[in-house]
DNA sequence: CTGTTAGCGCGTTCAC
DNA sequence: GTGAACGCGCTAACAG
C-alpha cells in the first residue's frame, strides 16, 4: 500500500511541518501572536473579521496550539488529577467515565491513573501527577501514605476523597459509607428470615472499601444478634469471578449450613453462585448470596443478583463538579461532605420462594 | 474535626509554598539552578554529594520538579496519547491498562481518551491531545476523519492503530482481523455439525471492528455454503448484555430453527443466553450461542461461553512498547504491523452434548 | 479592538 | 563537575 524506500523521510518532513509558531500564524495574517493567541480564546476581545481570518490561516497552515507552552505563561496547566484503584472490571470505570463527562468542554484535561490498590503506587502517583501542576485532584477512598498528604497540602489544590468516608477528610468528600450500605442489607436480608450470615472478601486491608464492608457486615450481624459472622478471606483485592467461587466453596466446607452469603462485590458473588451451579446447588433455595454494586451482570443473570446499588457515576460526576467548583472559585473549597445514595436491590439470588 | 473558620487561609498559605521553584532550592543549597535540574536527571553529572544534599533539601521544603516548565525548554512533552472506545466493561480497560503497565518506569505520561466509538469525536480528542504535544499516539482502529489523518499528518509523530488491520495505515499497526477471526469461528462450530447460524450485532457503522466482525461471518457462512446468514442488528454499540438479550429474542421470532448464534461481544452472547434461560431453553441444546472477546464472565458463566480469544492486554501492551521504540528512535517509525494472536475457545454453550 | 514588553520555570548550550 | 546566558511558545499586563 505504501512506497516502503523512503517511509523516514516523509516523517521528518512532517515533523518540521509541525513546528509552526503562533508568531508564524500571526504573520501570515498579518497581525501580532497576541492577537492569534486571542482568537483562539472565547472571551477575548477580537472582531470577528480578524478572528475569522486567523481562523482561516490555521486551518490553511494546519497549525495547532501550544497548551504546555501556555500554560506555563497562564500558570494554569488545565490538568486534573484523577486516581482509581483499577480501571478494568470494576465500578471505577463508571467513575472515570462520571468524571471525563463533567469535564468535557470545560477546557481541562483529565490525567488518569490507576493505584492497583496500593496506598504505595498513590504515592508514586500522586507526585508525577503533580508535577504537571494540575489545579485539582480527585482520590480514591482516604487512606493515603504521609508523604502523599504532605505533598497535597504543599500543592494546595483541591483535592476530592471519593467512595468513601475518611476519618480525617484533606478537603471535600463525595462517596458514602461503605459500612453502613453493608449493614443496609445485612438487615434487608435478616428481614426476610436469614440468620445465618456468610461473608467473602479480599485478603489485604490494601482495599479500605472492603474493610469497611466487611466490619459493617460483622457489626451489623452481631447487633442483630446473630453470631459471630462467617468470614472467608480469599485473594488479594479485587477479587475475581474465580475466586468468589473458590471462596464460597471454602465457606460452605467450613459452614455447611450457612444460608446466605454477602460478597464484596457482585462479581465475586457472581463467581460464587455460578460455582454453586457447578455442584448442583440451587441459588437461592440452598444458598442464598448477594453481592455488593449492582454490575449490569447482576440485573442480567440467572438468578439475577441481590446487591448494593451505588451511583459510581454520579460520584465521579459530583466529584469533577467539586472539584470545577473549587477550581473556578480560585483554587478554595470548603471541606463538606457530599453523600452519595445507594439502595438495596433485592433480586432473586435471596428470593427464598426459587427463582 | 477541622476549624472552619479559615480554610481558606490555610488553602492560600499551602497554594504560596508551592511557588516554590528551582532556583529556590538552588539558592537554599548554595548550588546553581542548573545542578539542581541535573540533580534530578539520572545520566547528568552531578557529584553524589550534591546530589544528595541537593534531594535532602527538595525533601525539605517540599519541592516539586515542574514537567511543562521544563517540557517546553527541552521540546518533549513526555506525554503519550492513547484513545480507546470505551473505558467502560470492555476489552478497551485491558488495552488501556497494557499501555499503562508498558510505560511504567518510562517517565511518559499518558493521556487517554475515550472516543465514544464516534469518529467525529475522535477527531476532537486528537486535535485535544495534539495540543498537548505528545510524543506518540496510539488510536483504536482506522476509521478516522480526514481532518484527523491531517492533523496527525502534520504532527509528525508516531501513531500506531490498534485493534484491526486497517487498509490504510498511517504508520504502525497492532492488531489482528476481526473479520477472519470471527470466520475462524464459523468454521469451528460448523464443523462441529451446526448448519443453521445466526448473528447478533450493534446497528450502526460507528463500531468499525463490530462490522468486520459481522462481515466475517456472513462472507463465511455463504464460503461454507450454509445460506444467507440470519442477522440482527440491536442497540448501538457496544450493544450491552440486555439488548444481546432482546436480539436474541428477535432472532428466534423471524428464524425460529437457528441451530447457533454468534454474537459481536461476551457481553451480549452473555444477555442471550440468560434471556434464553429465563424463557425456559435450554443452551445449548436448544440453542447454541458464542461470543467474542473471552471476557472473563465467559469462563466462569454457567453454561460457560464459546468464544474468540484475544490478547486485550497485549494489543495495548505492544502498541505502547511499539510507540516506545519509535519516541527513543527519534520520533520515526516503520509502517510494519504486529499481528496478535487469536483463538477459538470452544465451551458448553454451543457444546450439543449438553452442559 | 490591537500591539508591545516582559517573563512563566525550566533545559540547552556553551563556558569554565 | 558546575555555572551563566538564553530561549522554548505562549499569555499577563499594560499601553494605545
Amino acid at each position: 500500500m505504501k512506497n516502503e524506500d523512503e517511509p523516514k523521510d516523509k516523517r521528518v518532513k512532517a515533523a518540521d511541518a509541525q513546528k509552526l509558531t503562533m508568531a508564524e500564524v500571526a504573520k501570515y495574517v498579518g497581525v501580532s501572536a497576541m492577537t492569534v493567541s486571542r482568537a483562539f480564546r472565547q472571551d477575548a476581545s477580537v472582531s470577528e473579521e480578524t478572528r475569522k481570518r486567523i481562523m482561516e490561516a490555521v486551518d490553511a497552515l494546519g497549525y495547532v496550539l501550544d497548551l504546555s507552552a501556555g500554560s506555563l505563561s497562564s500558570r494554569r496547566s488545565g490538568f486534573i488529577a484523577a486516581l482509581v484503584p483499577s480501571i478494568n472490571n470494576s465500578n471505577f470505570s463508571d467513575t472515570a467515565r462520571g468524571i471525563t463527562d463533567a469535564l468535557e468542554n470545560t477546557g481541562l484535561q483529565l490525567l488518569l491513573g490507576y493505584t492497583d490498590y496500593s496506598a504505595e503506587k498513590e504515592e508514586r502517583l500522586i507526585e508525577a501527577m503533580l508535577r504537571r501542576r494540575p489545579e485539582g485532584i480527585i482520590l480514591t477512598g482516604g487512606s493515603h501514605t504521609d508523604r502523599a498528604r504532605r505533598m497535597l497540602d504543599k500543592a494546595g489544590i483541591p483535592v476530592v476523597e471519593t467512595w468513601e468516608i475518611p476519618e480525617e477528610p484533606i478537603n471535600h468528600v463525595v462517596g458514602f459509607s461503605n459500612s453502613e450500605a453493608m449493614s443496609l442489607l445485612v438487615r434487608a436480608l435478616a428481614n426476610q428470615g436469614y440468620r445465618r450470615f456468610g461473608y467473602i472478601g479480599g485478603t489485604t486491608a490494601r482495599d479500605t472499601r472492603g474493610s469497611q464492608r466487611r466490619s459493617g457486615f460483622l457489626k451489623t450481624v452481631e447487633e442483630l444478634g446473630l453470631g459471630p459472622g462467617r468470614v472467608i478471606s480469599f485473594g488479594v483485592p479485587p477479587i475475581t469471578m474465580e475466586q468468589g467461587g473458590q471462596a464460597v466453596v471454602s465457606l460452605l466446607e467450613r459452614w455447611p449450613d450457612t444460608e446466605v452469603v454477602l460478597c464484596v462485590s457482585d462479581l465475586s458473588a457472581f463467581g460464587a453462585i455460578m460455582e454453586c451451579k457447578r455442584r448442583g446447588m440451587n441459588v437461592p433455595v440452598d444458598i442464598a448470596i448477594a453481592g455488593f454494586g449492582d454490575y449490569e451482570i447482576s440485573s442480567i443473570c440467572h438468578p439475577s443478583i441481590t446487591t448494593i446499588n451505588v451511583d459510581c457515576y454520579g460520584i465521579g460526576q459530583q466529584a469533577a463538579v467539586r472539584l470545577l467548583d473549587a477550581v473556578h472559585g480560585g483554587g478554595s473549597m470548603g471541606d463538606e461532605i457530599t453523600l452519595t445514595g445507594y439502595k438495596v436491590v433485592l433480586r432473586e439470588s435471596t428470593n427464598r420462594g426459587g427463582t
